[in-house]
Formats: structure tokens, sequence, C-alpha cells
DNA sequence: CCCTGTTGGTGATATATTGTCAACAATGGT
DNA sequence: ACCATTGTTGACAATATATCACCAACAGGG
């Protein structure tokens, strides 16, 4: 079914901000694969270097060979250098936590974020992997990423988040509609509790989207007012981030947003 | 013998500064693999973000996935962020080229590197996988990095990569051990044409090599006055690099390096 | 226009790697 | 001492893989 490639790199999905070691029945256990068939996934994984094991406590990291790559790709692709500055300025303008993703395979990888300056805010988990179904990311990218990733989608399960998460094809291929024809994508609570997210997708030379910009609001804090103030902030970010990276918005986008940027 | 995902992350050893995207037969070539396995490996990789491919040229490159996977680990364990100003620092000490690598599987990754402001420099592919045998950095891992890791490239085969490059396991044992007395590490052309490099090893919390810093300098400009610096300056940049990482040195190498680092 | 050289991609089958399960030593907690 | 973990290794059946062939598309060159 599924190739020893895809198990093995599915792997890595398991580490985060949060827990960057993990040990090896742990990783058995949440992968749902034997702990065999992990051990020499990982110590394959371990001679190219992209994970490595702690002598000591026999626990496993990510490993410097990741570092590399990411080199090699920010230095022929510079993406996370322009998406930062311009999310610093998102964050600021609309006060609460902006972050950029980009699709990543089967999902959608944050790439950049940067936290409001609040004592009350949003605060996401550095590199997790985002759902497609469950973020306003996500439906931002699906509106915008062509028939294929929709579709690809729309026919896979849709995991359970929260007690709001969309878990039905109809109903969430109904909701991408909407965004398709606001231009952005709202999600309220249905990828984590009190979030609210408002997105706006980022295109790439074929006008085709490859990634989304979003700021998450605490739910209760998403005001008409503070909503209004950052769909625009958000449509300009992304649009910015846009031409910064040599995409191109389709046509129909641009007179679409237009009247939603003006200034007030 | 060797396990599929080997194979498959060995690919991602050909993408660099220079090349970051390659066709599918390019990459068959190259990796000596069958076009058809390539291009499963490939597909599996894609699936996870590590690698995308261009619609329009079918070229294939890193993806996004490792800016994910890159962004964990950093904020788990900030080792660039740390390692970058040091090897500025250590860049203008020498004037020359300075660059930072890890143990990353078999073979060092140069994870940060600050080219020096001379016309005539040092310029190396940034991320580009560095041979333990040919550089002045292996040599320094070697020599501390514990037997085991010794043992296992001096029975492996040592490529030729110049005419200078040091292809028998005595003669390198022979080079290792210089190294050890003398607490740093020299290579003249062993890897590159016309690149002299002095190197030091960075220890980890257990007092084992983990990576070196190291000086790159045009052969014919390197003096005996600059090379008395470059040792110095070197030596220097390691220790603080290894207290930067929460590293220790041994006791032995302590005191082995502390003449060689006293003011003039 | 054919010819030759690419390129990326796809099936078929024998084979070799992998998944599975069991047992093992080592560790840590009670 | 015990128990419950942990990481690790071995053996065998099952399955994904390596290899080969081929195909379609494209690019030059005569």
């Amino acid at each position: 079914m599924s190739s020893t490639v895809v198990k093995a790199l599915m792997l890595l999905e398991h580490f985060s901000e949060d827990e960057p070691e993990l040990g090896l029945s742990e990783l058995a256990r949440r992968s749902g694969v034997d702990k065999a068939a992990v051990h020499r996934m990982l110590g394959a994984m371990a001679e190219t270097g992209l994970i490595e094991q702690q002598m000591d406590s026999r626990l496993y990291r990510l490993g410097a060979g990741v570092l590399r790559l990411a080199r090699v790709r920010e230095i022929a692709f510079p993406i996370s250098s322009i998406v930062q500055p311009l999310l610093e300025n998102l964050s600021a303008e609309t006060s609460e936590t902006a972050h950029a993703s980009l699709i990543s395979g089967r999902a959608l990888a944050n790439i950049a974020t940067c936290e409001s300056k609040k004592g009350n805010r949003v605060s996401l988990i550095a590199g997790e992997v985002l759902p497609y179904h469950s973020t306003a990311s996500g439906l931002a990218v699906l509106a915008y990423g062509g028939d294929a990733l929709l579709d690809r989608v729309l026919s896979s399960t849709l995991e359970v988040k929260t007690r709001f998460t969309i878990t039905d094809a109809d109903e969430l291929s109904a909701r991408i509609d909407v965004a398709r024809q606001r231009g952005f994508s709202e999600s309220d609570q249905t990828n984590e509790e009190d979030v609210h997210g408002i997105a706006a997708p980022i295109f790439d030379r074929m006008s085709v989207a490859c990634g989304a910009v979003s700021v998450s609001t605490p739910s209760h804090r998403m005001t008409d007012e503070q909503r209004q103030l950052t769909i625009k902030a958000v449509l300009r970010a992304a649009s910015t981030i846009t031409d910064g990276l040599g995409g191109k918005q389709p046509r129909s986008y641009v007179t679409l947003i237009a009247p939603l940027m003006v200034k007030s």
C-alpha cells in the first residue's frame, strides 16, 4: 500500500517544539508501527543525518542534516527570510499572532510565525503540521490550490481536532466555496479551542496557491471591528508575500479582493 | 544490504546551492540508481513534503518540509543562531572564510559559514556534505569523535577528491594522530585545490567531538604568521562554541591547547 | 521529415527488503 | 526483589522493491 520511505518520514512529524526528543517505544506507539520497524527506520535516517540519537539517553531527535537541507533550500529559494519581516508587520498591524505556511506533501508546513505581544495570545507550536480541513490556512489553500489537491483532501478522512471540526466532505466543500467567493478564509475553533483564524492564499508563479498567511486571534476577542481590520491586513500581507516570492495572483482574484483592501 | 530509506535519503545529498533543482534522469545518473526506483523514492518523499516537484518543468527540489524540520530542531536546540555570530567574529579575526559543521550520519554537514570579505577568498558551496577524510574539519572530528566513528571511517573507501587526497587508511590514521597531539587539524588541498584548512573540534556534553570549526585560506596566501594567527583564533572560537552549546572539552584537551591560545 | 538523442514516466516479474512477533538485556520505579 | 518499562536483536512469512523493458513526448540535426 504505502512505501516504507513514506512510513519512515512520517515518523519525523511527531517531533515538535514541545517534544523535540522522543524515545523508540514512544515513537512506535504514536505512529502505530511496530517497534522493530521503527528501530530500523530510525537507524536508516540516522545514517543520513536526518535524525540523531543521544548516546546517553538513547532518545532520538532531528539531526544536523535537516539544518543542511534547510540551508540549501533557503539559499536557493529564500522564503523564510522574505516572509518573516512581513509577518512581523502583519502581527503589529493586527496585534495578534501571525503565521505563514506552505504546502508540504499531504499537509501544510508552518514555516514562519510572529507571536502577538499581548499577554493573552494564540501561541502556536512552531513547526507543527497543519491539517488542510481544520485550519483557516488550509481552507485558503484548498480554495485556490487546484482540483487535484482539493479532491485528494475531500476524499481523505477528516480527522477530528475539536468539537467544531468539520468532518463532512460536503460541508467542507461548501466552506471552501465560501472562502473562494470571499477571497479569504475563516475558521473558528475548528483546529484548536478558542482560536479564531483568518487566512489568505499565497500564489506561485503559475497563479496556483502554494501556501497561506494567517492571523490567529483568541475567539472571545474577535470583535467585528477587529475582524474587518484583520481581513484587510491579511489580504495585504498575502499580496505582498505573493509578490515577494515571485508569484502571481489570478486576475480574477485581484479584482475580487481589491474592494476589501481599500484604506478605510 | 542497505535499506531503501537510506537510498532514498541519499538522493537528497545531490541537491546543493549550485544545483537546487534536478531532473529525474539526472538524479538517477548521479546516484547510480534505476530511474524507476528514483521516481518512486522521489514520489514518496514528495508525499511527506521533503521534496517537491515543479509542475511545469517537472524538476525536483527540496520541499517546504525541510524548513519545518529545521525550525523544530533550531528552536529546541539552537545551534546555528549561536554559531553564526561567533563565526563572523572568527572570520573577522583571520580575514578568511570560516565555517562550522556537525556530524551528520556518515559525513559532516556544513551548518554555518561566514565568507571572507577579501576579493580572493575561499567560497564554499553552502550545504555541501563534507567527507571526513579529506577536510580539516573531518580530521578534527575523527581525532576526538570516539573509536566507533574512527573505525567506521578508516575501514570505508576514501574517495579521491584532489591529487592530494589521502586514500591510505594508515596514512590517514597517522594524520589524525598528529591532529590529536596538536589539538587542531590541518589540511592542504586534500578536499579542494588551493584550499588550506585549519580546524578544531567542538565537543558535546559528554566531551565527545560532535563537530568542528574551520578557517579556509587560499593555499598560496598561507604564510607562517597567518597560520599561527589562525590556529589561535580557531582554537578560541571552538572553545567558545563548545561552551555556547553546553558542551565540555576533555580535561586533557584543555591543558593541551592552553599554551597555544595565550595572547602573543 | 525522419532519425537520434534526450527527457519523465509506467508495467511486469523475480528478488530482496520489510513487517510481524517473539525473546532478550538493561533500566528504573516501588 | 519485583514489576514494568525501555532499547535491541533474531527469524520467518509477506510484501514492497529492484530491474528490466517499454512508451510517449520533446528537441535538435541532418
